[in-house]
DNA sequence: TTAATGTGGACCGATTTGGTACTGTTTAAG
DNA sequence: CTTAAACAGTACCAAATCGGTCCACATTAA
């Protein structure tokens, strides 16, 4: 699986969005509108990158949401962070880059040390997309995530 | 989030036991002793990885588990994908990979070409590695993974 | 004053997840 | 032939999570 979940979806289209046209605000009934995306769901959604900082929200009539930087000076991994906590593809990853009660296996476990190098270069790859990046053509996003890796020298298998 | 299921790193831990001298035949009991997982939850994930054809069992007394293949010909991907299903990080990117019934937003949403790449190249990163990779040091796997991306030519931002 | 709008919380139903139990079936060893 | 060890299959359960809804409230422009 490896899955987003819709909530961090939902906030990538949303932000998205409101990128289209830097510094207009929109209201959260427009939003939901234009993406059609349920509208409870998209004041959460707001709600939440808002408190993350990433939108200033204005009340009242005439209120709304727009974006509190520029797109390109927001990364992917910021989003997904606050949408949906760390980048952490196990308990144990996450645990060793906030505090320190890893896991009971610790002890006998031989593969914690590469979860962290495999977790950082997904971390990695997301974090060198932003969201003015998700606006931009697909080819712009095939060279900076980092798709032109060379293939393993010798490779015995080569299944996928 | 972005986390593997439980039973995924389960089975990740137990197959690299059960590599670590290729050949041997393993009981589900001495693998549960010797890696502090649950035997019932042992027993599940094996059968799991023998009905995906990368081990092999023997049933009736001094039976076991064996790895069907050597580990350097098994890659992560496949065993990833044997435990909790394709790697997509959306449900859309699944999708398009399997048949064609796609999301209801496919006509007003503009980041759905943009999660296929960034959805392969998490793929590449993880096909690069094969389960013998995983019993190897970590400054090996930090090399197949794809750690060395160059910093992006202009970054407005650069925050994590 | 009023209507539009965001804020915050409670709540619910569905699904998933991790774990358990039980009843087979197979097979080596005695 | 009997028995105990081991895998196979299924059903089930409790807890957590997720997506979604609703409501009472605060704020502000018109």
């Amino acid at each position: 699986m490896f899955r987003m979940s819709k909530m961090t979806d939902y906030g990538l289209v949303l932000l998205t969005e409101l990128a289209r046209e830097e510094g207009s605000t929109r209201t959260a009934r427009e939003l939901a509108e234009a993406t059609r995306v349920p509208l409870p769901s998209v004041s959460k959604v707001l709600k939440g990158l808002q408190t993350a900082g990433m939108l200033v929200s204005h009340r009242g009539a005439m209120g709304g949401y727009g974006l509190a930087r520029p797109a390109a000076s927001i990364p992917l991994t910021q989003i997904i962070t606050a949408l949906e906590g760390p980048v952490a593809i196990t308990e144990c990853v996450q645990h060793s880059e906030t505090g320190e009660p890893a896991c009971e296996l610790e002890s006998v476990c031989r593969v914690r040390g590469h979860w962290r190098v495999i977790n950082q270069a997904i971390h990695d790859a997301l974090g060198r997309l932003t969201l003015a990046d998700l606006c931009a053509p697909t080819p712009r996003v095939e060279r900076l995530v980092g798709l032109n890796m060379p293939p393993r020298s010798a490779s015995p298998g080569g299944l996928s």
